[in-house]
DNA sequence: CGCCTTGTTGAACGTTCGTACAACAAGGCG
DNA sequence: CGCCTTGTTGTACGAACGTTCAACAAGGCG
């Protein structure tokens, strides 16, 4: 809009050739532009940012860009919700999978020590990031359908937490309830996240994060001894 | 709307005098009528159901009565704000003050753990009482006036649980950081509220409450006594 | 009974929303 | 150079949005 406009008046036809309009994208890349706009918009403004008009803008495309790529707005919010949340939490789970099966690299509290800290890494514990969960939180308990999925997920981060947990109670000879305890970690630390978004000067990140291995070392020893 | 229509046509001057199409109320009562509308439709659809037409529907007037009785839809969820957090979290600090003041027949003990219990009783820790909560604090994240109002509420909340926590540890000898403590314990009943919210199944309010008074007695020790 | 105040109505308005779709053009291919 | 595929554009449309306001009428008062 506003790059200088090549002349508004029809080209004569012996005019050199007038440059591109736009550029042809693979569907792939265009989704993720599109996605990755949807998502500033999310950060930005909430819920109420997330329209076609806003999106496509923050993009720099038009209108009927979205009803090409995507099913419609939801199916847009449907993708945000799987690149954002899914993607990132599923990769926490993988490198969490991955260290918990090489003993020889990773002894168990040092497992579990990456697994608590990445939830305090600052591309995961940001504003930003959290107003995008805020978001979708809002739509996951109304939408049926990201309900499904967030739950799927939860479950599957909640059972590798428990199980990063209880690789470290157990040869301690330390009785805990592995899966009570990771359901309330995860409380505890989206709790602290929602009050950081709401209120800064309430808690720090490194607060956040003591707090949360207070919490497990409580009940399965210190984790942190570097 | 279901009410038997008395006649359709247009009535004859002979005729008896028709019923009253709608009563007048009070400023007070009609603008509590338009609050707890605006909030049932919160806790039903979200944010997304916060509209004109549905409240009003809701509530059974017409269109145009929150322009009259609210500064716009905004005026209104700054006064559901107010009359569904506002008011019982401000009710909770009072009830905290006054059990702290009565020293003959409170026990700090017992005060703390009426306040803990307060934050899981079903008229407070309910599903219908989440979603407006998770529908504000979308709201808070992104409008200043609505995140200044939350500031200073849950200030004065923290503050007053962190009194509470301070004369049960200072007597019992336990050194332990007041506002730290109260701060993490939010959080947790925050997050498990959510976590209950998004899907019932990982935890019951029972649940929640042990963990709660788990966090707090840890530090300083039993609450729980009867 | 008739007036008056004012709470209430409902239509009208301009805006923004999501979707659909015909027209367009960029880039590859022969 | 011209065709063809298809990603992209931009308009059109109906629905829903928030706001405004003139008209209405319910209920109190004299």
């Amino acid at each position: 809009m506003t790059e200088a406009e090549p002349a508004p008046e029809k080209r004569k036809r012996g005019a050199k050739k007038s440059p591109p309009r736009f550029s042809r994208e693979q569907a792939d890349v265009r989704r993720s532009m599109l996605i990755d706009a949807a998502t500033r918009c999310l950060s930005v403004g909430g819920i109420g940012a997330f329209t076609i008009d806003r999106i496509c803008k923050e993009a720099g495309v038009s209108r009927g860009l979205i009803n090409h790529h995507f099913e419609g707005l939801d199916g847009l919010l449907v993708e945000v919700y799987k690149s954002s949340l899914y993607a990132s939490v599923n990769n926490q789970i993988a490198e969490a999978k991955r260290r918990r099966a090489e003993t020889s690299d990773w002894s168990p509290q040092a497992a579990l020590a990456a697994l608590v800290h990445s939830n305090f890494s600052p591309d995961y514990f940001s504003r930003d990031n959290l107003l995008i969960w805020l978001s979708l939180w809002g739509e996951i308990a109304v939408n049926p359908r990201l309900k499904a999925a967030h739950r799927e997920l939860y479950d599957a981060y909640r059972a590798e937490l428990a199980e990063d947990i209880a690789a470290v109670a157990v040869p301690r000879g330390r009785q805990v309830d592995a899966p009570t305890l990771a359901r309330n970690f995860i409380a505890l630390v989206d709790g602290l996240w929602l009050e950081w978004c709401l209120d800064e000067s309430v808690v720090t990140p490194q607060a956040a994060e003591a707090a949360g291995f207070e919490m497990l070392e409580a009940q399965v020893g210190p984790l942190r001894d570097s």
